[in-house]
DNA sequence: GCCAACGTTGGC
DNA sequence: GCCAACGTTGGC
């Protein structure tokens, strides 16, 4: 099993969100990064764990927990002329981006904000830590998830 | 293929 | 709201 973590703006699509969506369970569309949809589409398996990150937020930090439940196939909501986050040049034929299914699987017992993570020697290596990074969808070392469930 | 311009992300 | 970092676009 893979561990991964995913940012998403609370404002916009929040744990919450998550938690009270039917089945606990939703679609993580609209990624418009290679890299990411790469993860997405070969790499994230169902059962795969995935931290819930918040970012752009008063507090961007790690939040909660869910799972991989349906494994990559392509982002309808790139072929809506009418959604946010439509490319013209992904089509029905030759799908440009994809998603995964995820589901709630539980909150932190206290948030664990982007600050403290920069402070351990630990979790140097996440992307996330890197000033600059901008990848909304990172693989986390097994070492990497331990270290940080340890920290609740 | 290079690279400047531009847009977006996301912390602060 | 600012701005650094980075990805993408498009002219040449």
């Amino acid at each position: 099993m893979n561990y991964w973590l995913m940012k998403s703006e609370p404002d916009v699509f929040g744990i919450d969100h998550l938690k009270q969506a039917p089945k606990k369970t939703e679609h993580w569309d609209g990624v418009r990064n290679y890299q990411a949809r790469n993860m997405m589409r070969d790499e994230m398996k169902k059962g795969d764990q995935v931290f819930f990150y918040h970012s752009n937020c008063d507090e961007p930090g790690i939040v909660g927990i869910m799972k991989v439940v349906r494994e990559g196939y392509p982002d309808h909501t790139a072929f809506d002329p009418e959604a946010k986050y439509y490319d013209p040049k992904s089509d029905p034929d030759n799908p440009r981006w994809y998603m995964v299914d995820v589901q709630y699987v539980r909150k932190l017992k206290r948030n664990i904000p982007l600050a403290e993570l920069k402070q351990y020697k630990e979790l140097e290596d996440m992307p996330l830590v890197r000033k600059g990074n901008r990848l909304s969808i990172m693989p986390v070392t097994k070492a990497q998830w331990n270290f940080i469930l340890g920290l609740e």
